[in-house]
DNA sequence: CACTAAGCATGACATTCATCATGCTACAAA
DNA sequence: TTTGTAGCATGATGAATGTCATGCTTAGTG
């Protein structure tokens, strides 16, 4: 039956939530179509009706979710409490357990490394993370502020994958520990 | 028909090797049994006289090059040259294009974070590696030197995944140089 | 020298996948 | 009010998957 477009809308809008959760949760690879419509309460045959194809929906999918965190980050303060305050968050056992609601840097990159469709969108929105993190998060406004982003961003992303590979909770603390300590 | 001890041992090693290559080219779950197989230049029939299971597989290659990594780091010079020598190299555009013989971290971390099984020889050798990067690596031999081998292990790590991960050539350049001159 | 069995190729198995086809219903546009 | 069609559920398609079964041949073992 038809729907009325409010609705179409809202399950539009859940298939791409739940499709950006389960994709940082397992993977880009590690979540099929169907699992996808079941988490968004829908059967299978109707995602050829809101998306051209998987790939689209994933290309859809690193847009948006890196959009946010660029989003995020965009409109933090300028100073360092909030600066501190976004490190100490990154780099927590909670962000550690919870890839799905987390950074989709951390939880994409190297899937995206190997999928040439979706390292597209990744460009552009990093491009937006590194300005962001560039003129919120660099050691007062130096002139070198966009490499002290580069680096920043490299390191926590590095510590938090290397936190999540870990099957032994103290070295993966202590991933954590360490790098909050250094920044 | 059944062939010489040494040549089933040859082939075992060819299975291991082309697995551990297109593992990290493709991902843990981005390459079939078959095509293991076929790059081993054998047909699929055989694989499960070699292994247990596909599972078994993931976890034996996981050890194996992640043990190689912690290898070769063991076995570099004591210098400050040597540690220069090893970080233009691992930050290299070359290392980027060729993850199918580079870093086994860089390359898998994030396919491991996803997989029980693998966390357990990946953490087991990552003691390994970030003990022989504390030991080379650190600027001389201070008592921080575990904390500054976790630190730059998560910063080159990150910063190779950030590199794969993008489309743009300059700013994955960019980001390289950029991990380079902070170490 | 006899004979067990290791390890190969071929092929079959049930699943799962991405995608497409169908038919129906009620919303939206006329 | 009439009508076209958006978007749903159900189900089918062919391809790919991990794994197992079979049979054959010869390297090792005793």
């Amino acid at each position: 039956m038809r729907y009325p477009a409010e609705v179409t809308a809202a399950r539009h809008g859940r298939i791409l939530q739940e499709a950006s959760r389960l994709f940082r949760e397992r993977g880009l690879n590690g979540v099929s179509v169907p699992e996808i419509m079941k988490a968004a309460k829908l059967t299978h045959g109707p995602f050829y009706n809101h998306f051209a194809s998987r790939e689209a929906l994933v290309t859809e999918v690193i847009d948006r979710v890196m959009g946010n965190l660029a989003d995020q980050i965009s409109s933090a303060r300028n100073s360092k409490a909030a600066r501190r305050q976004f490190l100490d968050a990154y780099l927590s056992a909670e962000h550690r357990d919870n890839p799905g609601d987390g950074c989709a840097i951390a939880a994409l990159a190297s899937d995206v490394a190997r999928n040439p469709t979706a390292k597209v969108p990744f460009t552009r929105r990093l491009k937006h993370v590194l300005a962001a993190v560039s003129t919120k998060f660099s050691s007062d406004g130096k002139d070198d502020s966009r490499a002290e982003a580069i680096r920043l961003v490299a390191q926590i992303v590095g510590a938090l994958i290397l936190a999540r590979a870990v099957d032994d909770s103290e070295l993966s603390e202590e991933i954590l520990e360490q790098t909050r300590a250094a920044l």
